[in-house]
DNA sequence: CATGAATGAGGATTCATTCAT
DNA sequence: GATGAATGAATCCTCATTCAT
């Protein structure tokens, strides 16, 4: 993190233009791809010069850095959200639906497979998302555990590692299937995924 | 085709430079990315100087083209050894260990990532992706209705579109979870999917 | 105007900027052709560099385009020199031999020529120079129409078309006469294009 | 010459082929100009190999000279045809219409100025347009001597430098014409021309 | 803080020319 | 003779980055 912020005299307002430049790059980026977009392009979507974008990255890939590590997190959300439940397996096969509708849009899983792409070829970006699904999964971890425990389930390591693991993959399938197949036949992919995660975390 | 292809007169010594630059185009693809990747450094490994490389393709998206079209058809492959054995779910359901283990190598999975990110901005791509879906996919489908038939299930559309849609799903996210968990319990995952595939496919 | 200009923030500097590179052009152009002349070459000589150059023209073509706007208008700057005259006409056979020195210079006639030769080829040019062609047989036609009016001679539309197009279809054989015969009999020339003046325009 | 010709075993043959090739490259040069034209253009429209015209020529700038050596001759050739008539002055008025309705054709025209403009910059293409013209107008000082002395005017040197300079410089202007006006009043354009050639060379 | 003019290295592509066959 | 595969230099253009103002 320290590689990618620059120190500046007034914290807040710099703060503020970061992400006034991270919300820019997001348009861009998911327009145009992390080398597609050009600063020019960054820099006009931020509604600021290019050359005052360097007061507050050291260079584009500080920006693609900082925004992958801001984009990152996406899964945590989910797992925050899913821990306010008692049953948080129980409210993941409630949202199945609403989760595949979101990730069919475009919009939603361009940017994932685009940071996927990066970080095959760039070891800081590997590390940020391996950092980022070391939290998601330990975070998930606990939940599969809970809603387990309710339903009188063993918890071992391996069983848990195995919901963690698979249910994960589940996940990161679903932007790449909406990729290959726009049109799918969405309610059986849902039900399909119910039936999936019954089987493998309740199973 | 035609767009991707040039007619020489000497028919199979240009198959063969073609696919020498597409082998080194793999090379340096998998190593900088379709756009890290210059023409310069792609001559180099082909071992063939840059403006001979036009003589066999018409530039670079030319080559990304053909070299995605090369690539895109490994699931259909896939199929086709399945299509070998009788029970064809249960095939894949023994062979399950070995495909993960395959999409845990990173040379497997680079490309199809590459070849995601550039498709969710490049049409081109993207249709040619969507093309190899839709054979994938119906190969696939044949398979499980005859091992639901051999099971006697209900081979219904809608059961079917389950099946296929939910299963490719799975195989889509491998290569996604090995770049964010490369040290996974493998053997976890394994077991994970035989169980997900004995519900869906065969529940 | 909109496809040769750029908008830039500060107009006045922009504008001689682009006289810059235009004045660079000229010595370039005229000494290896639109097409000899590269963008190297240009930067060289505007003395800034070559990417610079892309901030003030959107590429060759837009600067072989402006460059070619600007060289056009000649001919109407003659027309208005002429039309200060009372009797344009006897204004004209009594600058001949100015004229013809000055078309016999090889850095008079070398651009007209390119030009020429780029125009047959390129539309935007051919439609620049018609456009000029238009303006300058227009104001020529007045003139003409006056003197002929002073000395009590038909004015119709054929007879004044007669003057016209006979009249700059001579102007525009000097610079290629210059170039098939540098050294040629200049007075006699001179005299030759008094007679033919006024044959045609007077007769 | 000499360093335009290669020696060759088989003469006749060669010649032939050096006229395939200069025909070829007149197609491909009025269609793209000199330096638009490549080499591969010429050979495939020569239907022979691009390295197999490296047998009859040095290079492209051979062919481009010996193309214009052939084409230079145009005006001799008009010249020619006048010599048949008694009174050639005449017959080149009567001529006018043809002559000028010739000059109107894209086809006739943009090569000369093609030629041209190469010629304002490269000094062997200069020399051969200055060598044909010494021809040309020597060719028509004898023309407009013997049409001037059937009608029993002077014959003096500078006369006859009046004539030739200036009925050259208006055939010259032709081609310009017809780009800058492609669709000018030929009639009235005739006319002017029959005045024109009465007052210079009979005046 | 903020601008945007300016740079220069690097990229894709074209093309005259050569040479082994 | 004849081919066309192969080269590599040159060209246009883009873009991350810097710096004077």
């Amino acid at each position: 993190m320290s590689s990618t912020e620059k120190r500046l005299s007034a914290p807040e307002k710099a703060a503020a233009r970061r992400a006034q430049v991270l919300a820019a790059a997001a348009e861009c980026f998911s327009r145009s791809g992390f080398h597609g977009a050009s600063m020019a392009e960054i820099s006009k979507a931020a509604g600021m010069s290019a050359g005052h974008i360097y007061n507050y990255f050291d260079g584009k890939d500080a920006i693609i850095e900082a925004f992958v590590a801001a984009n990152v997190e996406r899964v945590s959300a989910i797992m925050r959200d899913l821990a306010q439940h008692k049953d948080p397996v129980q409210a993941m096969i409630d949202n199945a639906e609403e989760t595949v509708v979101e990730h069919l849009q475009p919009n939603f899983y361009v940017m994932p497979l685009e940071i996927a792409a990066e970080a095959s070829r760039n070891p800081k970006i590997a590390q940020a998302l391996q950092a980022a699904d070391i939290s998601s999964r330990t975070q998930f971890r606990v939940l599969v555990q809970r809603a387990r425990e309710l339903h009188q389930l063993p918890v071992d390591d391996d069983t848990l590692d195995l919901c963690v693991e698979t249910m994960i993959a589940f996940f990161h399938g679903l932007p790449m299937r909406a990729l290959h197949h726009p049109n799918l036949n969405q309610a059986a992919l849902v039900k399909g995924m119910r039936i999936a995660m019954r089987a493998i975390m309740l199973g």
